[in-house]
DNA sequence: TTGATGTTCAA
DNA sequence: TGAACATCA
């Protein structure tokens, strides 16, 4: 028997979007358990890729899965048809009301995304399906604890850190982290009705070109996903010691996966807290990094505001450097010319790669803000087009954590120096070596700041500052005391 | 009858 | 995990 509130239709449609997976995905589940008949759709949204350009990685990482969701979801389905309808290259706020005319179902699910253009477009779907007397169902999925689930005391959204998180680990329990039982149900997977057999749209025909992804070895689909869980695994244990390290096998990285939901949020959360609880630190540190997703979450739901805006008005009064002097600074930031080596070998890594290690991203963020003046937004623009696990909400709070303005962010005058940074996270320079193959001939002493190298160490290693390398273009204590002058504005109005 | 123990279910 | 419900001697 059904409790009351759970309403029961003959069929309904799932909307996949950023949670591709099968197993332990909400929308799926609760579509399976309250229809007879379900269908699966995902919509390559062109509100969204019209703006991008012509390659990019994450377009492609997303067909790749969606080829192995396709077989995934015929195989659980049991039957040859079962599975996906891909609806290609159309507004998604269009045709998923569209789709589930054509399907006539009564109800369409899927899972929370919070950015304020998502919560938009899924309202207007809401309004749309409900002009034609069909309902949409929306669920968590993304995070073990999302919107107004972790509060203060005193009920308001926390804005700090530590309590948050403090608060969270008291509230987490084994259900929070369970997994929903997709597979029990999967005969409810609808045949693929006759007209929407179409396989999976080539990247051409969505109008993009092929990235490299398999060239990068970025696996991708659920299954690329288990296969880096089962690796970091074996490596979890030393995840405190070896994540600050750029030229170290440290991360797990499933950024990338938790980004397009190959794997479920609660299946990581769930491996973390208990290898944590059997004393692995590990384990313990890794599991902070998986809750800062879950607060930057929530912050972004309870202050939209920060997409435009500092979280902290105060730091909207800095004035930013501009002007083509900036725009040549910003440029030569983004590809990686800036004459520091560590800044520029993390450009080089996202550049070629699309992903950057996080100690990196602190490095490059506060190097663009507080060595170079510029605004903290086009950082944030430059890795939202970059990186293949960009999420808007962690981006912009990493971004506004190293601008100082964000919620329980650095504070103002504390300015990353990028030598000291690359003496202390790549001391034997292998990373800077990877990525900046020109400078591999010079000694480790040399390496992290070559403008003060002997000419004959420069010589004999083969670099020519200003010429196959550049010179630095600030120079680091200078523009160190301009931005405490920068933001001195801030402690004014404060 | 009732308390001890097992099962289900929630999101 | 833990509340609610079911089963049983």
């Amino acid at each position: 028997m059904q409790p009351p509130s759970a309403p029961s239709y003959s069929s309904g449609l799932v909307w996949f979007r950023r949670d591709l997976r099968t197993e332990d995905q909400a929308a799926l589940y609760h579509a399976l358990t309250q229809c007879q008949q379900v269908h699966c759709a995902f919509v390559f949204d062109t509100d969204i890729l019209d703006a991008l350009p012509r390659t990019d990685r994450r377009v492609e990482f997303i067909r790749e899965t969606l080829v192995e969701l396709d077989a995934a979801l015929r195989t659980l389905s049991g039957h040859d048809h079962g599975g996906l309808i891909v609806v290609h290259h159309a507004a998604a706020a269009d045709a998923v009301p569209d789709l589930a005319a054509a399907l006539d179902v009564e109800a369409v699910y899927t899972n929370h995304d919070d950015e304020p253009q998502a919560i938009a477009r899924d309202a207007s779907v809401r309004t749309r399906l409900a002009a034609q007397g069909r309902a949409l169902h929306t669920f968590k999925d993304h995070t073990v604890f999302e919107r107004s689930e972790v509060m203060t005391q005193a009920g308001h959204p926390y804005s700090v850190f530590t309590p948050y998180k403090n608060a969270w680990l008291k509230k987490v329990d084994a259900f929070y982290l369970s997994s929903y039982p997709v597979e029990r149900h999967a005969a409810r997977l609808a045949p693929r009705p006759a007209g929407h057999r179409r396989p999976v749209p080539t990247l051409a025909a969505l109008g993009f070109e092929p990235a490299g992804l398999a060239q990068l070895k970025i696996p991708t689909g659920s299954q690329g996903a288990h296969q880096l869980l089962a690796d970091f695994i074996e490596r979890i244990d030393k995840y405190e010691d070896t994540r600050n390290f750029p030229a170290v096998k440290g991360p797990s990285y499933l950024s990338v996966h938790l980004r397009f939901g190959t794997i479920s949020p609660r299946l990581l959360a769930r491996t973390a807290h208990e290898r944590a609880s059997q004393g692995s630190p590990g384990a313990a540190t890794w599991l902070s990094e998986l809750i800062w997703r879950d607060f930057y979450f929530q912050i972004l739901y309870h202050h939209p505001h920060v997409v435009t805006d500092s979280f902290k008005p105060a730091y909207d009064a800095i004035a930013w450097e501009t002007g083509p002097e900036a725009d040549a600074l910003f440029a030569a930031w983004c590809e990686g010319r800036t004459g520091y080596p560590l800044v520029d070998a993390a450009m080089a890594q996202i550049n070629q790669t699309g992903y950057m290690h996080n100690r990196l991203r602190m490095v490059v963020a506060s190097f663009l803000v507080k060595d170079l003046g510029l605004d903290w937004r086009r950082g944030e623009a430059y890795f939202a087009l970059q990186l293949n696990d960009f999420d808007l909400s962690a981006n912009n709070g990493g971004w506004q954590w190293a601008s100082s303005s964000g919620c329980d962010a650095q504070p103002y005058f504390r300015i990353f120096n990028p030598v000291s940074q690359s003496e202390k996270f790549d001391p034997e320079g292998k990373f800077i070596r990877r990525y900046l193959p020109q400078l591999a001939g010079l000694p480790n002493a040399a390496l992290h700041a070559p403008w003060k190298a002997k000419p004959l160490e420069l010589q004999s290693a083969g670099v020519q500052l200003g010429g196959n390398y550049p010179l630095p273009i600030v120079d680091h204590d200078t523009a160190r005391q301009q931005t405490l002058e920068r933001y001195a504005v801030v402690k004014a109005s404060a």
